[in-house]
DNA sequence: CACTTTGCATATCGTCGTTATATAACACTG
DNA sequence: CAGTGTTATATAACGACGATATGCAAAGTG
């Protein structure tokens, strides 16, 4: 189907710019035009590689989660699986924060020149909820939450976060209730919410956040 | 700024097939031409009385604004404050499902053609939270939610349910943790986050939804 | 009546994704 | 080495897009 490239090089470097491109730019500088210019070669290059735009995008939306998936996978695992779980969210978070544009196109349903999601693709998203189901499922079997559905629990902190980043992404979120209140009340809502008692008695969340991509919500642990 | 449209049955018009064009067949079909073609019109039109592509999606998404906010306040206002609460976060998914294009123009950042909110239109999307932030209120004052800060718990259930529905129309949420039931946890998880021991002593939410834009989750109610 | 203003159709410009065509580099056969 | 088929890329072109300029007819005004 998808034309394999023959010189993984110029394919390499045309993925690149793109991902630059949206970036920097936003979708709006995405063309074959000023890609082939970037890139040093012709707008044919991106349908002789990828077939066209769609799948240039496609190929991006796929580096972005594996990026998305290896920055979870980074998450330490710590004695404590409930701050773990808090961790993964902030992964999660500062992901999508730095490829704020690749984001929308990957979860948003941000149109990118017509651009539309296969299942396929959206398959490579839930593979994401796996690292935090594991973790969720940790936090069962400690004690730490109630006995449960993990995956039902992982999904429910996806969706309040995804629905953070997207509202925060769209500049919805401003003072007082910047998105940072809101990420840890989030967060805090869904332990309690998952049974975890020590969140229940912590008085708030808004505490050093020192740690990268940890949440100090396990402050009063032993 | 922005010409006052003169004859505002064409406006109209073309506000309402820009808006049917984006319902039916997506934001690919929104085009001048095509808006002119089935306005019986030129593509001048638009910029008599929009001045551009951008200003005509913004009046439509001023439209959709007040769409919304008239669903939530259409919510009635019960004897049960916890059920309102969660019969408004039915009104808001329902209205995001009805008009799923047009939604993710006003909070998903959908591109539409370049098309960029300003912070003024933000404002009329957060003006929906108002309806909610005073029954959570209502909820704090009757006892059914431990007492705090009624606005950013009404964030929370937003973030959540716009998280939920942003997932639902990306096609994210399929069986067996569908978008049904992917709803229910949530408004389940904050109603107990918030304090309602009522919701922490359901079952279950996924009872009878007979009612439209109510949630059946004060079922053990007096 | 003449004169200005307004509303919209037509034509045009530059850019977009995409495709057709042409050219250049390559691999292989004899 | 010549000849041949394949492949990669550059160039040019097509239709459609948003936007603008121009033109013209109807309405308004004295």
């Amino acid at each position: 189907m998808s034309p394999r490239p023959a010189h993984p090089e110029l394919s390499a470097t045309l993925i690149e710019a793109a991902a630059r491109l949206l970036a920097e730019e936003g979708p709006g500088a995405l063309s074959t035009r000023r890609l082939a210019a970037e890139a040093g070669t012709s707008t044919m290059a991106v349908y002789t590689y990828f077939g066209g735009m769609d799948d240039l995008v496609r190929a991006m939306v796929r580096e972005g989660f594996t990026m998305l998936n290896d920055r979870m996978s980074a998450v330490a695992e710590t004695g404590d699986p409930a701050s773990d779980v808090a961790a993964l969210g902030l992964a999660y978070r500062r992901n999508a924060l730095e490829h704020r544009h690749l984001y929308g196109v990957m979860f948003g349903g941000s149109n990118l020149a017509g651009f539309r999601l296969t299942d396929e693709d959206r398959q490579h998203g839930r593979y994401t909820l796996e690292i935090l189901v594991k973790t969720v499922a940790r936090c069962m079997a400690a004690g730490r939450f109630s006995a449960g559905d993990a995956e039902l629990v992982a999904h429910q902190m996806w969706i309040a976060v995804h629905g953070l980043v997207t509202l925060e992404l769209g500049g919805y979120l401003v003072e007082p209730y910047d998105a940072d209140t809101c990420f840890d009340a989030q967060i805090r809502s869904l332990l309690i919410a998952a049974g975890d008692e020590i969140a229940a008695a912590t008085q708030s969340a808004a505490a050093s956040r020192t740690r990268p991509d940890v949440q100090p919500l396990a402050a009063g642990r032993p």
